[in-house]
DNA sequence: TCAAACTTGTTCCATATGGAACAATATGTC
DNA sequence: GACATATTGTTCCATATGGAACAAGTTTGA
């Protein structure tokens, strides 16, 4: 920031603070964790999300991680033939859809994502650390509405 | 969605779930509106924050916009150039520090600003439309507070 | 006062990115 | 049952992207 100017001030001024502010923190927040993790890692975005998505819900097409990422088809195909490879995933056709196949992730998937984990969690509470625990409920209840929406 | 079942869980399971919705809003609701604003007016992201970082703070440098807005210096370095032969800002020499260049909004890009900034409304509305106002003032304080942490 | 360290804006370049088109399969409609 | 329409996953390709290195200028501090 030059001299004493406060460039925070474009936080205030808009009738778009909420898309503007959203926007920042992707970028200021979270995207350079996902630098951070193909530094470590060598995982891209979507190869991490595959990770993500498959910890929490067994089994997915590689379309339903697109929709739920918000990330284009064909990133998420790309990443996983990655993750196919370094067997960090299995896929199985679908036997009632010859079109899709179904993913879960391996053991050695799951313990990947486990080391990769703490690296969000710690750059998440850094990003709430000036919220109070009641402040934090509200918000987990704000974004939700906010990503529930349709 | 694959059937009947509901790939939302991914928003309620994991211990980051604030780092993982704001990431999905980010991808979903306004990267869209960029691809729209670069189809109808054939503006880059890099452009736009310009034309909207200065039509509300009346004067400064490409360093103090890839500070505002998250995004890496020779994007900016980019776009100042696209905007400036385009006509929508003009730029003159800091007197007090040779290295930098102060930038302004030319009439031309304000005109264009005001064109595209119900683009963003709408689309801030409709990702707002679920919240009472009462929900939406807390939205707006708890985001700034992110945003001011440090 | 002068060298070292830093900052700004820029160019270069390898890579990431996502739109469009495609083949294969599925669904809807008449 | 067959033709039009839609969906999934994939490949291709032009473009966007951002890291690294750089030149020019500024600050620091001994």
């Amino acid at each position: 920031m030059r001299d004493g100017r406060d460039l925070s001030v474009i936080f205030e001024r808009s009738t778009i603070r909420d898309t503007f502010r959203i926007s920042y923190l992707a970028n200021r927040l979270v995207l350079p964790a996902y630098d951070d993790i193909k530094l470590a890692y060598g995982l891209s975005r979507g190869e991490y999300l595959l990770l993500f998505c498959l910890s929490y819900i067994e089994e997915l097409t590689a379309q339903d991680v697109a929709e739920m990422t918000g990330r284009p088809r064909n990133s998420i195909s790309r990443a996983v033939h990655r993750m196919l490879d370094e067997g960090y995933l299995k896929r199985s056709p679908d036997p009632t859809d010859g079109r899709q196949a179904l993913l879960r992730i391996t053991a050695k998937g799951e313990r990947l994502h486990k080391r990769i984990l703490p690296l969000f969690e710690e750059q998440e509470a850094k990003m709430l650390d000036n919220l109070t625990s009641e402040e934090r409920k509200l918000l987990d209840s704000l974004l939700k509405k906010l990503v529930l929406r349709d």
